[in-house]
DNA sequence: CTTTTATTATGCGATTCGGTATAAAATAAA
DNA sequence: TTTATTTTATACCGAATCGCATAATAAAAG
C-alpha cells in the first residue's frame, strides 16, 4: 500500500528504487517466461531477498502481471514519442514497426512480453489470458483508430480490416524478432507489410 | 532405436503405443506449454513411469522437440487433406485458415504449439529457437509456393509480400485463439484476411 | 532349459520450487 | 527514551523438480 515518491513513511525504509526493480523484474519475465522463472531468479536479479519481493509486489503471478503492464506503458510510451500526428498510414506503420522491432530486438532477441511469454500461460492462468485478451483488441482498436483519422475516407470495412491486419503484422514481428530472424529480412517484411495494409485503404 | 510395426524385438514387449504416447505428450505440452509442463505431468498423461518415457523418448527438451515435430505433421496432414489444388489465393487463403482454426480453438483454445509455446523458451533454448525459426521460414516458403501456383500472373514482389502476410495472420489466428477470442470475431478475421491478402494479388 | 535383451516398477537423491514465520534492524512519532 | 511501524535478513516448510540406479519382469535367441 504504501506510495512511492516524497513522503518518507514511518518505518524502515526501502533501500531499492521500487521503479528499477519493476524494470528489472520485467526484463527478466521478458527472457525467460513465466513458468521458467523463479522466484530465486527474480531475488538474484534485483538484489531484493524474496520476503521483500513478496512485500512488495505480491507473489508469482501478480509480479508478472504487473511486469505486463510495465510493458505495455513502455511500448506505448515509445510509440506516442515517435509516431506524427499528420502521417500517411504507409509512413504510420513503417514508423510504429520500426520502433517495435528496436524494442523487439534490441540486445537480445526477446520478442514482445505479452505476444510471446504471457501467450504459453493463457490457458491455465485466467487472469493472464484475460489482459493478454484485453491487450489484443486494444491493438486492434489503436490500429483501427489510426487509420480512421490517416485514411477517413476508406470505407468501414476497409479500415477494419487494414487494422487487424496490421495487428497481425505486429504479432508476426514479435514471433520472428524472438525467433531471432535477421534483421534485414525483418526490415524487408516491415516494408511490405506496410505498403501492402496501406495499398487496401487507396483503391 | 526400436523401430515400432510388425517386428517383435528381443526383449519384453512394450505395453504402450508409441504412437498414441506420442499424441498425449503433445497435446499436454500444447496446453500448459513447456515450462509448465513436468515428467510427471507427462507420466500420469501417458499413464507411463518416467524411466519408461526416458528410455523411449529421452529428456525433456526431447519430447518437446518431438512433439513439434508431431505437431507439424498433424496440421500438414489436414491441410493436405483439405486445400484443394485449384482454387483461387482467396478461397484457398479461407480454406487453410478455417482449418487452422479448427485446430487451433477445438476443445480448449490452445492456439499454436508452435507460434504460442515453443516461442517462450527460444531465448534460453536454442535448439527449440533454430526450430522454431525453420518452421517460421517453412511457412512462408509455403504461402510463397501457394501462390506462385494460384496467382502466377502476379509480379514477383506481390507474391512474396502475400506469402509473409499470410503467413502474419497465421501467426496472429494463434495467438488468438489462445487467448480466447471468440469463434464470430474469429471467422470475420480469417475473411477480412484472405480477401485483402487476395487484393494484393489481382490489382 | 539358459542366456540375452528390452521394458517396467520402485524408490531415492540432491535440488529447486513458491511461500512464510520469525526476528533483527532502521526509521518516525509520541 | 519509548513506542509504533516498516523493511530486511535468516531460516524454514512441505511439495515438487529432473534424472537415474537398481531390481523385477517378460519375451526372444541360443
Amino acid at each position: 500500500m504504501s506510495k512511492a515518491g516524497q513522503t518518507r513513511g514511518r518505518g524502515r525504509p526501502r533501500k531499492f528504487d521500487e521503479r528499477a526493480v519493476r524494470q528489472t523484474i520485467m526484463e527478466t519475465f521478458w527472457q525467460k517466461g513465466y513458468a521458467a522463472t523463479s522466484l530465486d531468479d527474480l531475488s538474484k536479479a534485483t538484489g531484493l531477498v524474496r520476503p521483500s519481493l513478496y512485500a512488495a509486489f505480491g507473489n508469482k503471478e501478480e509480479m508478472f502481471l504487473r511486469a505486463m503492464d510495465d510493458f505495455v506503458i513502455r511500448v506505448q510510451g515509445d510509440l506516442n514519442r515517435q509516431v506524427p500526428r499528420d502521417a500517411t498510414p504507409e509512413d504510420a506503420l513503417r514508423i510504429i514497426y520500426t520502433a517495435m522491432l528496436e524494442i523487439y530486438s534490441r540486445a537480445q532477441a526477446r520478442g514482445c512480453l505479452v505476444f510471446s511469454t504471457a501467450v504459453a500461460e493463457a490457458p491455465t492462468h485466467p487472469e493472464i489470458r484475460s489482459r493478454l485478451a484485453q491487450r489484443l483488441v486494444q491493438t486492434d482498436t489503436q490500429f483501427r483508430r489510426l487509420f480512421d483519422h490517416t485514411a477517413p475516407d476508406a470505407p468501414e470495412g476497409a479500415r477494419q480490416a487494414a487494422a487487424e491486419m496490421a495487428a497481425a503484422v505486429l504479432h508476426s514481428l514479435g514471433l520472428r524478432a524472438r525467433a531471432g530472424t535477421e534483421a534485414d529480412d525483418m526490415h524487408g517484411f516491415i516494408g511490405n507489410a506496410a505498403r501492402s495494409i496501406a495499398a487496401g485503404l487507396t483503391p
